[in-house]
DNA sequence: ACGCGTCAAGTACTC
DNA sequence: GAGTACTTGACGCGT
């Protein structure tokens, strides 16, 4: 079983892959401008994902959730025609070919504004937008299909049989490379194991179960000693993958805490090895980041 | 150098 | 229809 981490490290000085420019700085620049602006933000994003990869290498560490902001503003309609791909070439490439060496497994997940299953044609043109750039991201770092991208289901819009089934249609409209690397998660609030799951099987496409927000979100009929065999199945030769994470408190319970409660992952990881011979790796969401994963590392060992 | 309001993006809810 | 929470690290302006 293999941890991961999303996306920032907590331990590494000044390597942030998340530095962007705002809209409004961007636009007193002149269309050469622009690019080369964007150009030198996402080349430091390149550079200090493989600081952090170099990193998790080191720490035994290999599952990693990319940054989304790697290219900032890539979809926004300003910068239409700048092949930003062409332009990171190298960099990208240098990534991919770390985690291709290093046999690590990597993915991304675009966020709450990448939706899929709107009812509006102008919200989910901009979300297909979106999953092009995630996918030309991790084609051009060479990286192939096992790869993936973590979505969620999306909106309810009062009705979500409805909403289920624009989620279908909509993934028909797909890249036959986003399709080969799409995975969907069950939510805090809206779609829950079961909705997720079922959309899962239809597609025929991997479900990556969240253990917070099964706890968030679900219904007393729910049976993880039925679903996650279930779970498993959809990922076929593949090994799945989890997310996990620790309430940040009674109160602010969907909200992700600073570090992973240990007992209760433990628990969690018996009941998982009671109901499958397979192997599954575990990203970790919370505040602490890398930090938190050697931690719970660290107690773990110490607990077997 | 530092503090703090602001930031591309959507949904759901309140008023 | 407008405003706000959700969530969240970095930008960037003002001092």
């Amino acid at each position: 079983m293999e941890l991961g981490y999303a996306c920032v490290n907590m331990s590494l000085k000044d390597a942030s892959p998340n530095h962007r420019i705002t809209l409004n700085s961007l636009k007193k620049l002149s269309s050469e401008g622009q690019r080369i602006r964007l150009k030198t933000i996402a080349k430091k994003n390149l550079a200090n994902t493989l600081r952090i990869l170099k990193f998790n290498k080191a720490h035994n560490i290999n599952f990693y959730r990319f940054s989304s902001n790697i290219v900032p503003l890539a979809t926004h309609p300003i910068m239409e025609g700048w092949d930003y791909i062409l332009d990171l070439k190298k960099d990208l490439l240098e990534v991919g070919n770390y985690v291709k060496k290093n046999g690590m497994r990597t993915s991304t997940h675009p966020g709450q504004y990448t939706v899929l299953n709107s009812n509006r044609e102008d919200i989910v043109s901009r979300a297909i937008d979106d999953l092009e750039y995630h996918s030309k991201l991790l084609i051009g770092m060479g990286l192939d299909r096992t790869h993936k991208m973590v979505l969620h289901i999306g909106g309810a819009y009062g009705n979500k049989e409805k909403a289920i089934e624009k989620f279908k249609s909509n993934f028909a409209r797909l890249s036959e490379d986003i399709k080969g690397r799409l995975i969907i998660e069950n939510d805090d609030t809206t779609y829950n194991t079961t909705e997720v799951l079922e959309i899962a099987e239809d597609l025929g496409i991997p479900m990556v179960f969240d253990i917070h927000h099964f706890n968030c979100n679900h219904q007393e009929d729910e049976d993880l000693k039925e679903l996650i065999p279930r779970i498993f199945a959809t990922w076929g030769d593949e090994k799945p993958k989890l997310h996990f994470s620790s309430p940040k408190s009674e109160k602010k319970y969907a909200s992700h805490a600073d570090n992973i409660e240990k007992d209760d992952f433990l628990e969690y990881i018996d009941l998982l090895k009671s109901l499958t011979d397979k192997d599954f790796d575990i990203m970790l969401e919370c505040k602490n980041k890398d930090k938190a994963l050697l931690k719970l590392r660290e107690e773990i060992k110490v607990e077997s």
